[in-house]
DNA sequence: CGACCGATGTGGACGCTGTGAACATGACGA
DNA sequence: TCGTCATGTTCACAGCGTCCACATCGGTCG
């Protein structure tokens, strides 16, 4: 059993660890998505190099090929598993908001959101980089572990928390209904530019003090062009 | 000679093509950056092959090795030309703003950067990616094509020509000189992540029409969120 | 003028990758 | 007990980046 970060305890784990079988048969394929999800958590998509990851479970390449079509399927179960992770890495960092008044409670639960979701970038770049690394369609495919038909989770991926807290901003009447189409689209571009630029990008080399006070300040940008004048 | 594209008129050309010398020896290093570069402008970095980049100008893929050394470096010099395209563009929408007032014009300018960084990301998938496939410090090394010690133009690459935007935004008074430090970063963000998302992210399947319509209203909110209450 | 030499391009080889086809094995149902 | 089917193995192939030894050409110097 790992968690995502040890130094950043709020990045929340990445779910239940296969337990390995030792024996030749067993359930390979969780094996293989968890060898995986750990390789690209050390070195992103690429590190998912299907010979490796087999040689990591001790089975022969073409193992894989019973459970994956291919690399590409692999890497988007991958995309699946650290989108779901992201997505409940935004979500717990939303509950431990404590303002009390409705409207301010809504307005720290959209910026406690933001600051997750570039937090989990910075914190499991490799991870971070896998979920956009995947086409988009299998990336956000909610892996079903509740085989019970329950509709799906409006919240399950990053957009879809994104939308119920604009949703919500809207209800406490704080951001203006006309103003809410195409919200979402502007927060997450903010939001994944920042993160993208200072992960891989030419602000990576900022040092964390000064990227940390240029996050609140595009958080409260945020806030300032959405919100109420 | 190729244009970037014909279809977009107001992106700009890569700059000078290398002149094809048909002999065995020439001007090889030219040659194969320029193969690169259309090669990236079709499939983005992974397209940049070093064998297919050597098959393609005709030469062995070792021949490579005597001008670069190795994949790694000739993708470098790609993602300068393609970064160098990318300020170009920025720069020539800029030029094209036609407001008198001086006010209104800083902030036409601003908005035509932010406009033209997205149309080339779109209109140029393969180039746009290259340029942040390389580490920064190499993609951003403008390429000294004028060996004559000019001092380096400080609008030589995106981020500089969005520096320059913002100053002046200051320089007529519209943008508070408080609130001048880490607008770059956010101005940047905010544009970054919307193309990205859209280039090849979840928001990569909507239309053109309501894509254009989120890009005029992130603009906006650019000014909104930056400019004066 | 001719020999040399450094820059540039070639050929072959190695280890790595993803993947296809044929074969082995082991569990389970008839 | 014997197929049968799912699952894992082995062998093979093409393509990749890259190293090394060799070829070749143009310019320099004796």
């Amino acid at each position: 059993m790992w968690t995502v970060s040890t130094s950043v305890p709020e990045i929340v784990s990445l779910g239940p660890v296969t337990p390995r079988d030792g024996y030749h048969h067993g359930n390979l394929r969780e094996a293989l998505v968890d060898a995986a999800v750990a390789l690209a958590g050390e070195s992103g998509p690429e590190g998912v190099v299907l010979r490796a990851v087999t040689r990591h479970v001790g089975v022969s390449p073409n193992a894989a090929y019973r459970h994956f079509a291919d690399r590409e399927a692999l890497l988007g179960e991958v995309a699946a598993r650290a989108m779901g992770a992201l997505t409940r890495t935004m979500a717990a960092r939303q509950e431990r908001v404590t303002e009390q008044d409705p409207v301010e409670r809504a307005v720290a639960r959209l910026e406690a959101i933001g600051r997750g979701y570039v937090d989990f970038a910075l914190a499991e770049p490799g991870l971070f980089r896998v979920c956009f690394a995947a086409p988009p369609e299998v990336a956000l495919a909610w892996d079903s572990r509740d085989p019970a038909g329950e509709e799906p989770d409006p919240a399950a991926d990053p957009f879809g928390v994104l939308n119920a807290a604009l949703d919500h901003l809207v209800e406490v009447g704080w951001l203006d209904p006309v103003r809410r189409p195409g919200a979402e689209v502007l927060c997450w571009s903010t939001v994944h530019g920042f993160a993208v630029l200072h992960l891989d990008g030419p602000l990576r080399d900022v040092p964390a003090a000064e990227r940390e006070h240029s996050l609140t300040l595009a958080l409260a940008h945020v806030s300032r062009g959405i919100g109420p004048s």
